[in-house]
RNA sequence: GAGGGCGUAGCUCAGCUGGUAGAGCAGCGGCCUUUUAAGCCGUCGGUCGUGGGUUCGAUUCCCGCCGCCCUCACCA
């Protein structure tokens, strides 16, 4: 303890030596709860219903400009700021003098009364002032001003690692990221709004899991030390609300973390959040309708608008989305049909488009690998690539009018893919056969081949009736309805190297 | 995993072609009873990410390592 007190600097050891003189003073700098009357927006956006009247109210001081006997500070609290003003004459000679110990960052109550000052700004003038909590390590000194009714910051606490690695700090001082995961909440709450007045059942389904399956990933792997057997974190919920369609139920979702054990860039983070929806007797036209109406209900929830924009690009969420057959996107995008190509001559494509091509790949790989090059940059209004080549989906039910393709599509956004869904794959027979394809690949070497799930196949020989299955990465949703460049910037603690 | 960039005071940043560091804010001491990026005067504060190398001498040049950011790869 002695020697961390070593290691401080300056403004450190001032700000505990300013709390043992409060404790001599007898001030309990640490307070137990403080009743207030009002948050500080209720009174600047009422300020005729509350001038002359006594409020109470706490949060954190922001700011301070002593003037001698009379200090204006900023308040902070979970609605906003509010200018206090703390007088000698007002708190008395010696509370003043207690007063004199408190920092910028220290969290106070206030009692008094509300009135206006020369220059028109809203302030209560403290009759009490109370120290709550003790600010021992200094925040960032983030300073504002409005010209031309512009805000300006100055010194704004910037460093991306600082801010990820102490978001405690970040949130504190930079306003705006506070509105950003204020707003991650209210998507949430209105998809689940959304999805409930549907009459969808939000179930729970386990993260822990002996096979994984339900995506192409790596998993994180774990252990059960009284099982003494190994399990996954899931990749995705799919097998297990597919489970549920099968037992009875004919509408569930799930909005929860799912784990992938891969690189982490602006677009992903090792554990993000997903929903997962599947409707009984329903196909993947009536879930594009659902995507395309439950997004933009989110967004005129959210923002009051379907126009947005997202890092300069103009976006414009009103239905009906582009709906656009895989193939058809290739050949318009790449200027080659790729439809029935044996898988040498799609290496030939490739090659003439300059995308370099593995021998382990398979037909359905090359092709992902032209669409992604050639066609997802382009997708920038909200597009549904629709009817992917079978081996690219092993839980997909085959189109019904060609057996090559299955039912599946992806909603596409800014060149970035915020969705999956498919017509589920309920034949259990054709289900099995696309596992083991699949185990073939993965002896093969692609590690995140499909695991065989045989508990699975036995629920679908059970009977799943037809079924829509859609996922939705409410990250990539949330950063697009908030303008955020990084997946990093809607996730409070997003995945780093520990420090050290 | 590959390539590029960055790492200087609590925060935001300067520091040209090598001579052991500066500013503003914050802090501390003054003055100040309607300020608001308060102001004025004074002052404290840095093993310049880390470990080596070159050099009489390195924050500055070179190499390794650590961390972050960007691009690419893998993927949602």
């Amino acid at each position: 303890m002695s020697e961390e007190l070593l290691d401080l600097n300056e403004v450190m050891k001032i700000r505990r030596a300013k709390l043992l003189k409060l404790r001599e003073a007898n001030i309990e700098p640490f307070a137990y709860a403080y009743s207030r009357t009002n948050m500080t927006e209720e009174i600047r956006s009422d300020y005729a219903g509350y001038e002359g009247k006594t409020v109470s109210l706490a949060g954190r001081l922001m700011s301070l400009r002593p003037m001698g006997k009379v200090t204006f500070c900023d308040l902070m609290d979970a609605s906003g700021r509010i200018q206090l003003y703390v007088g000698q004459k007002q708190i008395g000679e010696q509370a003043y003098e207690v007063f004199k110990l408190f920092d910028i960052g220290d969290i106070v109550g206030i009692k008094g009364q509300v009135f206006k000052t020369h220059a028109g700004e809203i302030t209560v003038s403290a009759a009490e002032i109370t120290l709550l909590t003790k600010n021992l390590r200094p925040l960032p000194i983030v300073k504002q001003a409005e010209k031309d009714g512009e805000k300006i910051v100055y010194d704004a606490f910037a460093d991306t690692e600082q801010r990820y690695r102490q978001r405690y700090i970040d949130l504190n001082v930079n306003p705006q990221v506070r509105e950003v995961f204020i707003k991650r909440s209210r998507v949430i709450s209105a998809m689940r709004e959304y999805l409930d007045a549907r009459g969808y059942l939000e179930v729970e389904t386990p993260i822990l899991q002996p096979i994984y399956g339900g995506a192409a990933a790596r998993p994180f792997t774990t252990h059960h030390n009284a099982l003494d057997i190994t399990l996954y974190m899931r990749i995705a919920d799919e097998l297990y609300l597919k489970r549920l369609i099968a037992g009875g139920f004919e509408g569930v979702y799930e909005i929860s973390k799912d784990f992938r054990n891969e690189g982490i860039d602006r677009t992903h983070n090792p554990e993000f959040t997903m929903m997962e929806l599947y409707v009984a007797y329903q196909d993947y036209t009536f879930m594009m309708n659902l995507v395309e109406e439950m997004v933009c209900t989110i967004s005129e929830k959210l923002n009051g608008t379907l126009q947005l924009t997202y890092q300069g690009e103009k976006i414009d969420l009103t239905p009906p989305w582009r709906r656009l057959p895989m193939f058809e996107a290739l050949q318009q995008y790449s200027g080659i049909n790729l439809y029935g190509k044996e898988r040498e001559e799609l290496a030939a494509a490739a090659k003439q488009l300059h995308i370099p091509v593995e021998k382990s790949w398979s037909a359905g790989k090359i092709i992902d690998e032209i669409f992604k090059e050639k066609v997802e940059p382009n997708l920038i209004q909200p597009t549904f690539i629709c009817d992917y080549p079978v081996e690219l989906s092993p839980l997909a039910k085959r189109h019904r009018s060609d057996s090559r393709l299955v039912e599946r599509f992806e909603p596409f956004v800014v060149g970035r893919e915020i969705g999956n869904a498919f017509t589920e794959l309920n034949d259990p027979i054709d289900q099995r056969e696309r596992f083991e394809t699949q185990r073939a690949a993965f002896e093969a070497g692609d590690e995140e081949a499909h695991q065989l799930d045989d508990d699975f196949i036995r629920a679908l020989e059970v009977g799943m009736p037809p079924t829509a299955g859609l996922g939705m990465g409410v990250d990539r949703l949330v950063m697009l309805l908030t303008d955020s460049a990084s997946i990093r910037d809607v996730i409070f603690f997003p995945t780093m190297r520990p420090e050290q």
